[in-house]
DNA sequence: CCCCAGGCGTCCA
DNA sequence: TGGACGCATGGG
């Protein structure tokens, strides 16, 4: 148990608010968007998901019968678009694998819907394992999905969340991804809302006062913990 | 011109 | 296991 863990939290939240990630958005949206997002800031990954809206292409099957070519264009401004064109495509033929758009075509429930129904309806340390096997989904990218697309209670680790907790010495900088995650699960309730609030506390944080280019958090809320 | 952004896989010692 | 590198755009 650390409680310097949930001290950090209500000072975050004491201190910006809740932040409201990724509100009012499709889970296939938010499952896009995470991949988009990588090493990438959320602007351009943003510009690429309202190519696709604009186009009426966010949607499972638009997304299944798309050439992968055709995908990259649309998502370059992401960066990376070769790459994540590919990785996006295995991650819909993931979601649909046990759902198939003739036999449950009709019903009151959208095919997308379906979809990530039967997906998210799995035990959560399987479909991690599940996602973790496609290429190109790492560790903070299932996290995200299982957290902000499936409502898990997953703890995203990121690399502001490393710099933030290194920085202030509650974790060696060597640190791995599995670590950082264990030293917030192991201190906090298990609750999905507030793994999705804290997580992007600390990317607000990260991004105004624990900036890659200084050595340290300056001025960081955080230094009298 | 430089550095940075909500990563990940591969290669090589 | 761990460090270098490729992937790439857009903003400061």
């Amino acid at each position: 148990m650390n409680n310097k863990i949930t001290c950090i939290h209500k000072l975050l939240l004491d201190r910006f608010g809740p932040q409201y990630w990724w509100p009012g958005e499709t889970r296939l949206e938010i499952i896009i968007g995470a991949v988009l997002t990588q090493n990438t800031n959320w602007t351009n990954a943003s510009h690429a998901i309202t190519n696709l809206k604009n186009e009426n292409l966010l949607s499972v099957s638009s997304l299944l019968n798309l050439p992968v070519d055709y995908l990259a264009q649309k998502i370059r401004s992401s960066g990376y678009y070769n790459q994540k064109a590919v990785r996006l495509r295995n991650l819909i033929l993931l979601l649909t694998e046990s759902c198939d758009p003739e036999t449950d075509a009709d019903g009151n429930v959208t095919y997308d819907e379906l979809c990530l129904d039967r997906f998210f309806a799995e035990e959560t340390a399987v479909l991690r394992n599940r996602l973790l096997a496609l290429k190109g989904i790492g560790p903070e990218t299932a996290d995200s999905i299982l957290l902000y697309a499936g409502n898990k209670p997953v703890f995203v680790v990121d690399a502001y969340t490393h710099r933030i907790i290194s920085r202030h010495s509650l974790i060696p900088e060597e640190s791995d991804y599995h670590e950082i995650q264990d030293l917030f699960t192991s201190s906090l309730p298990e609750d999905a809302a507030l793994f999705n609030e804290y997580h992007a506390l600390l990317v607000r944080l990260g991004k105004e006062f624990c900036k890659k280019s200084e050595p340290l958090c300056m001025d960081c809320p955080l230094n009298d913990v």
